[in-house]
DNA sequence: TTTTTATTTAGATAATTATCTAAATACAGT
DNA sequence: ACTGTATTTAGATAATTATCTAAATAAAAA
Protein backbone atom coordinates (compact mmCIF):
# COMPACT_ATOMS: atom_id res chain seq x y z
CA UNK A 1 0.00 0.00 0.00
CA UNK A 2 3.18 2.19 0.35
CA UNK A 3 3.72 1.96 -2.84
CA UNK A 4 0.16 3.18 -3.38
CA UNK A 5 0.10 5.98 -1.41
CA UNK A 6 3.31 6.70 -3.06
CA UNK A 7 2.28 6.55 -6.63
CA UNK A 8 -0.65 8.90 -5.98
CA UNK A 9 1.23 11.66 -4.38
CA UNK A 10 1.95 12.71 -7.76
CA UNK A 11 0.06 15.04 -9.27
CA UNK A 12 1.02 14.04 -13.15
CA UNK A 13 0.28 10.39 -11.84
CA UNK A 14 -3.38 10.87 -10.74
CA UNK A 15 -3.85 13.10 -14.19
CA UNK A 16 -2.89 10.26 -15.81
CA UNK A 17 -5.04 7.77 -13.66
CA UNK A 18 -7.99 10.24 -13.84
CA UNK A 19 -7.81 9.52 -18.09
CA UNK A 20 -7.36 6.31 -18.12
CA UNK A 21 -10.87 6.26 -16.50
CA UNK A 22 -12.38 7.25 -19.09
CA UNK A 23 -10.34 5.30 -21.85
CA UNK A 24 -7.39 3.24 -22.11
CA UNK A 25 -4.51 4.88 -23.61
CA UNK A 26 -0.97 3.89 -25.36
CA UNK A 27 1.93 5.73 -23.73
CA UNK A 28 2.26 7.91 -26.83
CA UNK A 29 -1.34 9.28 -26.60
CA UNK A 30 -0.80 9.37 -22.83
CA UNK A 31 2.48 11.81 -23.42
CA UNK A 32 0.35 13.97 -26.49
CA UNK A 33 -1.64 14.97 -23.06
CA UNK A 34 1.11 16.52 -21.22
CA UNK A 35 3.87 18.98 -21.91
CA UNK A 36 6.66 16.32 -20.54
CA UNK A 37 9.41 13.96 -22.53
CA UNK A 38 8.43 10.83 -22.96
CA UNK A 39 10.82 9.79 -20.85
CA UNK A 40 9.28 11.12 -17.98
CA UNK A 41 6.22 9.86 -18.73
CA UNK A 42 7.36 6.32 -18.88
CA UNK A 43 9.08 7.36 -15.61
CA UNK A 44 5.57 7.83 -14.05
CA UNK A 45 3.67 5.08 -16.01
CA UNK A 46 6.63 2.72 -14.48
CA UNK A 47 5.76 3.95 -10.79
CA UNK A 48 1.99 3.29 -11.71
CA UNK A 49 2.80 -0.62 -13.00
CA UNK A 50 4.93 -1.11 -9.92
CA UNK A 51 1.96 -0.25 -7.72
CA UNK A 52 -0.74 -2.12 -9.54
CA UNK A 53 -2.76 0.36 -10.42
CA UNK A 54 -2.00 -0.02 -14.15
CA UNK A 55 -1.72 -2.76 -16.43
CA UNK A 56 0.60 -2.81 -19.55
CA UNK A 57 -0.49 -4.66 -22.74
CA UNK A 58 1.82 -5.05 -25.83
CA UNK A 59 0.14 -4.69 -28.92
CA UNK A 60 2.25 -4.74 -32.19
CA UNK A 61 4.72 -1.32 -31.56
CA UNK A 62 2.32 0.46 -29.42
CA UNK A 63 2.00 -0.81 -25.57
CA UNK A 64 -1.52 -0.22 -24.24
CA UNK A 65 -2.67 1.09 -20.78
CA UNK A 66 -5.13 0.71 -18.35
CA UNK A 67 -6.88 0.95 -14.78
CA UNK A 68 -6.49 -1.95 -12.35
CA UNK A 69 -9.73 -1.26 -11.07
CA UNK A 70 -9.22 -3.93 -8.43
CA UNK A 71 -6.10 -2.53 -6.85
CA UNK A 72 -8.52 1.28 -6.48
CA UNK A 73 -10.90 -0.78 -5.02
CA UNK A 74 -8.57 -2.27 -2.22
CA UNK A 75 -7.39 1.07 -1.82
CA UNK A 76 -10.35 2.99 -1.22
CA UNK A 77 -11.27 0.25 1.19
CA UNK A 78 -7.85 0.49 3.08
CA UNK A 79 -7.81 4.26 3.69
CA UNK A 80 -11.64 3.83 4.33
CA UNK A 81 -10.60 1.42 7.42
CA UNK A 82 -7.58 3.33 8.41
CA UNK A 83 -9.26 6.97 8.33
CA UNK A 84 -12.66 6.66 8.30
CA UNK A 85 -14.09 4.63 10.42
CA UNK A 86 -16.17 6.94 12.22
CA UNK A 87 -17.49 8.62 8.32
CA UNK A 88 -17.93 5.88 7.10
CA UNK A 89 -21.41 5.67 6.67
CA UNK A 90 -22.02 9.59 6.04
CA UNK A 91 -19.12 9.22 3.17
CA UNK A 92 -20.84 6.00 1.52
CA UNK A 93 -24.42 7.90 1.79
CA UNK A 94 -23.33 11.38 0.26
CA UNK A 95 -21.27 9.59 -2.70
CA UNK A 96 -24.11 7.77 -3.96
CA UNK A 97 -25.70 10.75 -4.62
CA UNK A 98 -24.26 11.46 -7.87
CA UNK B 1 -7.26 18.96 -2.68
CA UNK B 2 -3.29 19.11 -3.62
CA UNK B 3 -1.96 19.56 -0.35
CA UNK B 4 -4.17 16.69 1.12
CA UNK B 5 -2.60 14.46 -1.03
CA UNK B 6 1.29 15.87 -0.29
CA UNK B 7 0.84 15.53 3.60
CA UNK B 8 -0.60 11.83 3.12
CA UNK B 9 2.20 10.92 0.93
CA UNK B 10 4.19 10.61 3.69
CA UNK B 11 4.14 7.83 5.88
CA UNK B 12 5.55 9.63 9.21
CA UNK B 13 2.37 11.70 8.84
CA UNK B 14 -0.20 9.22 7.98
CA UNK B 15 1.04 7.15 11.35
CA UNK B 16 0.34 10.43 12.86
CA UNK B 17 -2.77 10.61 11.57
CA UNK B 18 -3.61 6.95 12.43
CA UNK B 19 -2.99 7.94 16.00
CA UNK B 20 -4.72 10.84 16.27
CA UNK B 21 -7.62 8.91 15.03
CA UNK B 22 -7.87 7.40 18.55
CA UNK B 23 -7.08 10.12 20.44
CA UNK B 24 -5.98 13.56 20.55
CA UNK B 25 -2.20 14.30 21.66
CA UNK B 26 0.12 16.87 22.68
CA UNK B 27 2.67 17.58 20.18
CA UNK B 28 5.51 16.14 22.91
CA UNK B 29 3.38 12.85 22.83
CA UNK B 30 2.95 13.02 19.31
CA UNK B 31 6.80 12.94 19.22
CA UNK B 32 7.45 10.43 21.77
CA UNK B 33 5.97 7.82 19.34
CA UNK B 34 8.82 8.41 16.74
CA UNK B 35 12.02 8.53 16.64
CA UNK B 36 12.97 11.41 15.01
CA UNK B 37 13.62 14.80 16.61
CA UNK B 38 10.73 16.83 18.27
CA UNK B 39 11.11 19.58 15.23
CA UNK B 40 10.89 17.29 12.38
CA UNK B 41 7.50 16.19 13.93
CA UNK B 42 6.66 19.83 14.63
CA UNK B 43 7.24 20.36 10.32
CA UNK B 44 4.96 16.85 10.05
CA UNK B 45 2.50 18.73 12.57
CA UNK B 46 2.66 21.75 10.62
CA UNK B 47 1.99 20.39 6.85
CA UNK B 48 -1.16 18.49 8.28
CA UNK B 49 -2.21 21.65 9.64
CA UNK B 50 -2.29 23.43 6.05
CA UNK B 51 -3.72 20.32 4.68
CA UNK B 52 -6.39 21.11 7.17
CA UNK B 53 -6.32 17.47 8.19
CA UNK B 54 -5.91 18.50 12.00
CA UNK B 55 -6.54 20.93 14.41
CA UNK B 56 -3.96 22.50 17.54
CA UNK B 57 -5.30 23.69 20.47
CA UNK B 58 -3.45 25.95 22.61
CA UNK B 59 -3.56 24.92 26.52
CA UNK B 60 -1.29 26.01 29.29
CA UNK B 61 2.22 25.25 27.66
CA UNK B 62 1.08 22.29 25.11
CA UNK B 63 -0.65 22.22 22.24
CA UNK B 64 -3.00 19.17 21.46
CA UNK B 65 -3.69 17.93 18.32
CA UNK B 66 -7.08 16.37 16.72
CA UNK B 67 -8.24 15.26 13.41
CA UNK B 68 -10.31 17.39 11.22
CA UNK B 69 -12.75 14.70 10.40
CA UNK B 70 -14.96 17.19 8.08
CA UNK B 71 -11.57 17.19 5.65
CA UNK B 72 -11.24 13.07 5.53
CA UNK B 73 -15.21 13.19 4.41
CA UNK B 74 -13.97 15.48 1.64
CA UNK B 75 -11.14 13.82 0.77
CA UNK B 76 -12.88 10.34 0.55
CA UNK B 77 -15.58 11.73 -1.47
CA UNK B 78 -13.21 13.07 -3.71
CA UNK B 79 -11.52 10.07 -4.92
CA UNK B 80 -13.98 8.39 -4.79
CA UNK B 81 -15.38 10.63 -7.39
CA UNK B 82 -12.16 10.82 -9.39
CA UNK B 83 -11.28 7.40 -9.08
CA UNK B 84 -13.85 5.25 -8.09
CA UNK B 85 -17.19 5.99 -10.29
CA UNK B 86 -17.19 2.14 -11.87
CA UNK B 87 -16.56 1.08 -8.08
CA UNK B 88 -18.55 2.72 -6.06
CA UNK B 89 -21.20 0.54 -4.77
CA UNK B 90 -18.90 -2.36 -4.51
CA UNK B 91 -16.43 -0.79 -2.25
CA UNK B 92 -19.52 0.98 0.16
CA UNK B 93 -21.03 -2.33 0.03
CA UNK B 94 -17.60 -4.21 1.42
CA UNK B 95 -16.66 -1.45 3.54
CA UNK B 96 -20.28 -1.77 5.85
CA UNK B 97 -19.65 -5.12 6.35
CA UNK B 98 -16.71 -4.14 9.01
C1' DT C 1 18.54 -4.55 -44.64
C1' DT C 2 17.94 0.15 -43.71
C1' DT C 3 14.77 3.44 -41.86
C1' DT C 4 11.05 4.93 -39.18
C1' DT C 5 8.01 4.65 -35.18
C1' DA C 6 7.02 3.50 -30.24
C1' DT C 7 8.70 2.94 -25.97
C1' DT C 8 12.01 2.26 -22.34
C1' DT C 9 16.55 2.68 -20.02
C1' DA C 10 20.79 5.17 -18.54
C1' DG C 11 22.91 8.87 -16.69
C1' DA C 12 22.87 13.68 -15.28
C1' DT C 13 20.79 17.74 -13.15
C1' DA C 14 17.74 20.54 -10.50
C1' DA C 15 14.01 20.85 -7.30
C1' DT C 16 11.82 19.16 -3.38
C1' DT C 17 11.71 17.47 1.05
C1' DA C 18 12.76 14.92 5.45
C1' DT C 19 15.82 15.38 8.78
C1' DC C 20 19.16 17.38 12.02
C1' DT C 21 21.07 20.88 15.57
C1' DA C 22 20.71 25.20 17.57
C1' DA C 23 18.17 29.15 18.64
C1' DA C 24 13.76 31.47 19.53
C1' DT C 25 9.23 31.82 21.79
C1' DA C 26 6.00 31.13 25.32
C1' DC C 27 4.51 29.96 29.51
C1' DA C 28 4.65 27.66 34.49
C1' DG C 29 6.78 26.97 38.77
C1' DT C 30 10.04 28.31 42.16
C1' DA D 1 13.64 37.33 37.92
C1' DC D 2 15.36 32.76 36.97
C1' DT D 3 14.83 27.85 35.60
C1' DG D 4 12.67 24.28 33.32
C1' DT D 5 9.29 22.43 30.01
C1' DA D 6 6.81 22.43 25.49
C1' DT D 7 6.86 23.69 21.01
C1' DT D 8 8.17 26.06 16.88
C1' DT D 9 11.40 28.40 13.67
C1' DA D 10 15.86 29.01 11.18
C1' DG D 11 19.37 27.34 8.66
C1' DA D 12 22.01 23.49 6.92
C1' DT D 13 22.51 18.90 4.92
C1' DA D 14 21.40 14.63 2.76
C1' DA D 15 18.11 11.83 0.37
C1' DT D 16 14.59 11.50 -2.89
C1' DT D 17 12.54 12.42 -7.07
C1' DA D 18 10.85 14.74 -11.41
C1' DT D 19 12.78 16.00 -15.31
C1' DC D 20 15.89 16.26 -19.29
C1' DT D 21 18.83 14.41 -23.36
C1' DA D 22 20.85 10.67 -25.51
C1' DA D 23 21.18 5.91 -26.26
C1' DA D 24 19.08 1.24 -26.39
C1' DT D 25 15.44 -2.02 -27.74
C1' DA D 26 11.87 -3.76 -30.52
C1' DA D 27 9.04 -4.13 -34.19
C1' DA D 28 6.94 -2.42 -38.64
C1' DA D 29 7.55 -0.43 -43.23
C1' DA D 30 10.20 0.66 -47.13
Amino acid sequence: MKDVWNALADPTRREILTRLQKQDMTAGEIVACFSVSGATISHHLKILREADLILAQKEKQTITYRLNTTVFQDFLKHIAEVFGNAQKEEIYHEAEQN
